[in-house]
DNA sequence: CTTGACACCTAGTTGTTCTAGGCGTATATG
DNA sequence: CATATACGCCTAGAACAACTAGGTGTCAAG
Protein backbone atom coordinates (compact mmCIF):
# COMPACT_ATOMS: atom_id res chain seq x y z
CA UNK A 1 0.00 0.00 0.00
CA UNK A 2 3.16 1.94 0.81
CA UNK A 3 3.64 4.40 -2.71
CA UNK A 4 6.87 2.84 -4.03
CA UNK A 5 7.55 5.42 -7.23
CA UNK A 6 11.15 5.74 -8.42
CA UNK A 7 12.40 4.63 -5.32
CA UNK A 8 16.49 5.05 -4.69
CA UNK A 9 18.58 2.30 -4.00
CA UNK A 10 20.50 2.56 -1.03
CA UNK A 11 23.82 3.08 -1.48
CA UNK A 12 23.61 4.51 -4.95
CA UNK A 13 23.07 7.75 -4.71
CA UNK A 14 26.70 9.14 -3.83
CA UNK A 15 27.79 7.22 -6.81
CA UNK A 16 25.83 8.48 -8.96
CA UNK A 17 26.53 12.50 -7.82
CA UNK A 18 29.82 11.93 -7.63
CA UNK A 19 29.50 10.62 -11.91
CA UNK A 20 27.24 13.60 -12.79
CA UNK A 21 30.12 16.12 -11.28
CA UNK A 22 32.52 14.16 -12.80
CA UNK A 23 30.98 15.37 -16.22
CA UNK A 24 32.14 19.03 -15.11
CA UNK A 25 31.45 21.48 -12.59
CA UNK A 26 27.65 21.97 -11.44
CA UNK A 27 25.77 22.61 -8.83
CA UNK A 28 23.59 20.98 -6.10
CA UNK A 29 20.44 21.92 -7.75
CA UNK A 30 21.30 21.19 -11.33
CA UNK A 31 22.71 17.65 -10.56
CA UNK A 32 19.45 16.35 -9.22
CA UNK A 33 17.77 17.62 -12.42
CA UNK A 34 20.45 15.72 -14.34
CA UNK A 35 20.40 12.56 -12.73
CA UNK A 36 16.76 13.12 -13.38
CA UNK A 37 16.88 13.74 -16.72
CA UNK A 38 19.59 11.37 -17.58
CA UNK A 39 17.56 8.50 -16.27
CA UNK A 40 14.16 9.57 -18.00
CA UNK A 41 12.61 10.55 -15.10
CA UNK A 42 13.04 6.96 -13.01
CA UNK A 43 15.35 8.59 -10.31
CA UNK A 44 13.61 11.35 -8.70
CA UNK A 45 16.37 13.10 -5.79
CA UNK A 46 14.59 14.33 -3.23
CA UNK A 47 16.32 17.64 -1.23
CA UNK A 48 16.32 15.80 1.78
CA UNK A 49 18.36 12.89 0.35
CA UNK A 50 20.54 15.37 -2.06
CA UNK A 51 22.31 17.93 0.19
CA UNK A 52 22.82 15.34 2.84
CA UNK A 53 24.88 13.85 0.85
CA UNK A 54 26.83 16.63 -0.94
CA UNK A 55 28.20 17.50 2.49
CA UNK A 56 28.88 14.09 3.25
CA UNK A 57 31.45 13.95 0.02
CA UNK A 58 32.30 17.17 0.71
CA UNK A 59 33.21 16.10 4.50
CA UNK A 60 35.05 12.87 3.13
CA UNK A 61 37.19 14.49 0.72
CA UNK A 62 36.01 13.08 -2.63
CA UNK A 63 34.03 16.83 -3.74
CA UNK A 64 35.19 20.16 -3.56
CA UNK A 65 32.50 23.18 -3.22
CA UNK A 66 32.90 27.07 -4.38
CA UNK A 67 30.13 29.56 -4.49
CA UNK A 68 29.66 30.77 -8.33
CA UNK A 69 27.21 32.48 -10.56
CA UNK A 70 25.21 30.12 -12.83
CA UNK A 71 24.28 30.99 -16.51
CA UNK A 72 20.68 33.18 -14.82
CA UNK A 73 23.22 35.16 -12.42
CA UNK A 74 22.14 33.59 -9.04
CA UNK A 75 24.83 32.27 -6.46
CA UNK A 76 24.99 28.75 -6.28
CA UNK A 77 27.65 26.23 -4.80
CA UNK A 78 29.25 24.24 -7.90
CA UNK A 79 30.97 21.22 -6.94
CA UNK A 80 33.60 19.81 -8.74
CA UNK A 81 35.27 15.96 -8.43
CA UNK A 82 38.55 16.16 -6.20
CA UNK A 83 41.27 13.57 -7.32
CA UNK A 84 39.97 11.70 -4.10
CA UNK A 85 36.85 11.72 -5.79
CA UNK A 86 37.94 10.28 -9.00
CA UNK A 87 39.63 7.14 -7.47
CA UNK A 88 36.36 6.98 -5.21
CA UNK A 89 33.99 6.62 -8.08
CA UNK A 90 36.37 4.38 -10.09
CA UNK A 91 35.83 2.40 -7.06
CA UNK A 92 32.13 2.70 -6.59
CA UNK A 93 31.81 2.38 -10.32
CA UNK A 94 33.72 -1.26 -10.46
CA UNK A 95 31.77 -2.59 -7.08
CA UNK A 96 28.77 -1.80 -9.01
CA UNK A 97 29.63 -4.12 -11.34
CA UNK A 98 30.44 -6.60 -9.52
CA UNK A 99 27.68 -6.65 -7.28
CA UNK A 100 25.20 -6.15 -10.39
CA UNK A 101 26.89 -9.13 -11.33
CA UNK A 102 26.12 -11.07 -8.31
CA UNK A 103 22.76 -10.06 -8.11
CA UNK A 104 21.93 -11.50 -11.77
CA UNK A 105 24.16 -14.65 -11.17
CA UNK A 106 21.29 -15.56 -8.34
CA UNK A 107 18.35 -13.68 -10.05
CA UNK A 108 18.99 -16.24 -13.31
CA UNK A 109 19.47 -19.17 -11.06
CA UNK A 110 16.64 -21.44 -12.70
CA UNK A 111 15.68 -24.75 -10.45
CA UNK B 1 39.04 2.85 5.92
CA UNK B 2 36.34 1.17 6.97
CA UNK B 3 36.40 -2.87 5.85
CA UNK B 4 34.28 -2.56 2.33
CA UNK B 5 34.39 -6.35 1.94
CA UNK B 6 31.59 -7.64 -0.14
CA UNK B 7 29.31 -5.09 1.34
CA UNK B 8 25.60 -5.80 0.50
CA UNK B 9 23.43 -3.64 -1.58
CA UNK B 10 20.70 -2.26 0.83
CA UNK B 11 17.34 -3.36 0.07
CA UNK B 12 18.53 -6.46 -2.72
CA UNK B 13 18.43 -8.77 0.63
CA UNK B 14 14.65 -9.61 0.17
CA UNK B 15 14.87 -9.73 -3.28
CA UNK B 16 17.86 -12.22 -3.06
CA UNK B 17 16.24 -14.26 0.04
CA UNK B 18 12.82 -14.29 -2.12
CA UNK B 19 14.18 -15.84 -5.24
CA UNK B 20 16.31 -18.50 -3.42
CA UNK B 21 13.09 -19.53 -1.81
CA UNK B 22 11.22 -19.67 -4.77
CA UNK B 23 13.26 -22.62 -5.98
CA UNK B 24 11.98 -24.64 -3.17
CA UNK B 25 11.33 -25.07 0.60
CA UNK B 26 14.72 -24.00 2.74
CA UNK B 27 15.90 -23.40 5.95
CA UNK B 28 17.30 -20.06 6.80
CA UNK B 29 20.95 -20.76 7.40
CA UNK B 30 21.02 -22.86 4.09
CA UNK B 31 19.35 -19.76 2.41
CA UNK B 32 22.31 -17.88 3.48
CA UNK B 33 24.58 -20.62 2.17
CA UNK B 34 23.27 -21.16 -1.03
CA UNK B 35 23.45 -17.34 -1.91
CA UNK B 36 27.15 -17.02 -0.86
CA UNK B 37 27.37 -19.96 -3.09
CA UNK B 38 25.68 -18.82 -6.32
CA UNK B 39 26.96 -15.38 -6.04
CA UNK B 40 30.80 -16.67 -5.87
CA UNK B 41 31.85 -16.06 -2.53
CA UNK B 42 30.34 -12.39 -3.27
CA UNK B 43 27.71 -12.00 -1.23
CA UNK B 44 27.91 -12.62 2.38
CA UNK B 45 24.56 -12.45 4.71
CA UNK B 46 25.06 -11.51 7.97
CA UNK B 47 23.13 -13.91 10.38
CA UNK B 48 21.76 -10.53 12.09
CA UNK B 49 20.56 -9.48 8.80
CA UNK B 50 19.18 -13.04 7.72
CA UNK B 51 17.11 -13.82 10.46
CA UNK B 52 15.26 -10.18 10.75
CA UNK B 53 14.78 -10.25 6.97
CA UNK B 54 13.31 -13.65 7.28
CA UNK B 55 10.85 -12.50 9.90
CA UNK B 56 10.31 -9.47 7.88
CA UNK B 57 9.02 -11.63 5.02
CA UNK B 58 7.43 -13.79 6.68
CA UNK B 59 5.01 -10.88 8.76
CA UNK B 60 4.52 -9.52 5.44
CA UNK B 61 2.77 -12.41 4.22
CA UNK B 62 5.25 -13.53 1.47
CA UNK B 63 7.15 -16.24 3.19
CA UNK B 64 5.62 -18.86 4.80
CA UNK B 65 7.08 -21.07 7.68
CA UNK B 66 7.17 -24.65 8.92
CA UNK B 67 9.58 -26.56 11.21
CA UNK B 68 10.90 -29.84 10.15
CA UNK B 69 13.99 -32.07 10.05
CA UNK B 70 16.78 -31.22 7.80
CA UNK B 71 18.76 -34.58 6.07
CA UNK B 72 20.92 -34.96 8.93
CA UNK B 73 17.96 -35.08 11.21
CA UNK B 74 17.73 -31.42 12.66
CA UNK B 75 14.79 -29.14 13.43
CA UNK B 76 15.10 -26.24 11.16
CA UNK B 77 12.54 -23.57 9.91
CA UNK B 78 11.64 -24.23 6.36
CA UNK B 79 10.55 -21.44 4.76
CA UNK B 80 8.65 -21.53 1.40
CA UNK B 81 6.99 -18.94 -1.09
CA UNK B 82 3.49 -17.74 -0.65
CA UNK B 83 1.85 -16.48 -3.79
CA UNK B 84 1.77 -12.98 -2.43
CA UNK B 85 5.53 -13.73 -2.23
CA UNK B 86 6.02 -14.81 -5.46
CA UNK B 87 3.94 -11.63 -6.86
CA UNK B 88 6.15 -9.49 -5.03
CA UNK B 89 9.37 -11.29 -6.24
CA UNK B 90 8.41 -10.60 -9.67
CA UNK B 91 7.51 -6.93 -9.22
CA UNK B 92 11.32 -6.89 -7.36
CA UNK B 93 12.95 -8.14 -9.82
CA UNK B 94 11.17 -6.39 -12.41
CA UNK B 95 12.14 -2.96 -10.61
CA UNK B 96 15.80 -4.40 -10.31
CA UNK B 97 15.89 -4.35 -13.99
CA UNK B 98 14.42 -0.94 -14.49
CA UNK B 99 16.90 0.52 -11.42
CA UNK B 100 20.26 -1.25 -13.30
CA UNK B 101 18.76 0.12 -16.77
CA UNK B 102 18.97 3.73 -15.32
CA UNK B 103 21.75 3.07 -13.62
CA UNK B 104 23.28 2.01 -16.01
CA UNK B 105 22.37 5.32 -18.43
CA UNK B 106 24.15 7.35 -15.80
CA UNK B 107 27.23 5.48 -15.65
CA UNK B 108 27.92 5.49 -19.26
CA UNK B 109 26.73 8.92 -19.88
CA UNK B 110 30.09 10.38 -21.55
CA UNK B 111 31.01 14.20 -21.86
C1' DC C 1 36.36 -32.87 25.97
C1' DT C 2 36.51 -29.17 23.44
C1' DT C 3 36.33 -27.07 18.97
C1' DG C 4 33.66 -26.08 15.05
C1' DA C 5 29.73 -26.54 12.09
C1' DC C 6 24.88 -26.41 12.26
C1' DA C 7 20.68 -23.69 13.28
C1' DC C 8 18.10 -20.45 15.59
C1' DC C 9 17.56 -15.70 17.85
C1' DT C 10 17.72 -10.40 19.40
C1' DA C 11 19.16 -5.77 21.37
C1' DG C 12 21.45 -1.85 20.15
C1' DT C 13 24.22 0.97 17.02
C1' DT C 14 25.08 3.02 12.60
C1' DG C 15 23.97 5.07 8.46
C1' DT C 16 21.10 6.49 4.47
C1' DT C 17 16.94 8.17 2.86
C1' DC C 18 12.62 10.48 3.18
C1' DT C 19 9.17 13.79 5.12
C1' DA C 20 8.29 18.11 5.95
C1' DG C 21 9.32 21.85 6.94
C1' DG C 22 12.23 26.76 6.35
C1' DC C 23 14.86 30.76 3.87
C1' DG C 24 15.56 34.05 0.08
C1' DT C 25 15.53 35.73 -4.90
C1' DA C 26 13.94 36.12 -9.55
C1' DT C 27 10.49 35.65 -13.04
C1' DA C 28 6.05 34.83 -14.85
C1' DT C 29 1.04 35.26 -14.57
C1' DG C 30 -3.37 36.77 -13.32
C1' DC D 1 0.54 44.84 -8.29
C1' DA D 2 0.13 40.55 -6.10
C1' DT D 3 1.30 36.05 -5.89
C1' DA D 4 2.55 31.90 -7.50
C1' DT D 5 6.23 29.14 -9.32
C1' DA D 6 10.91 27.95 -10.34
C1' DC D 7 15.40 28.40 -8.64
C1' DG D 8 18.74 27.27 -5.06
C1' DC D 9 20.16 26.41 -0.52
C1' DC D 10 19.38 24.15 4.12
C1' DT D 11 18.08 21.00 8.46
C1' DA D 12 15.63 18.25 12.13
C1' DG D 13 13.37 14.18 12.95
C1' DA D 14 11.36 9.80 11.56
C1' DA D 15 11.77 5.47 9.32
C1' DC D 16 14.15 1.48 8.26
C1' DA D 17 17.69 -1.87 6.80
C1' DA D 18 21.98 -3.82 7.81
C1' DC D 19 25.62 -4.80 10.90
C1' DT D 20 27.95 -5.81 15.47
C1' DA D 21 28.10 -8.58 18.98
C1' DG D 22 26.34 -11.00 21.66
C1' DG D 23 23.24 -15.38 23.17
C1' DT D 24 21.08 -20.55 23.05
C1' DG D 25 21.43 -25.50 22.01
C1' DT D 26 22.78 -29.86 19.27
C1' DC D 27 25.92 -32.85 17.02
C1' DA D 28 30.24 -34.71 14.93
C1' DA D 29 35.16 -34.87 14.79
C1' DG D 30 39.65 -34.60 16.74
Amino acid sequence: MTEDRSEFLKGTLDMLILKIVALGPIHGYAISQRIQQISRDFFQVQQGSLYPALHRLENRGWLGAEWRATDTGREAKFYSLTKKGRHQLEAEMANWERISDAVALILRTAE
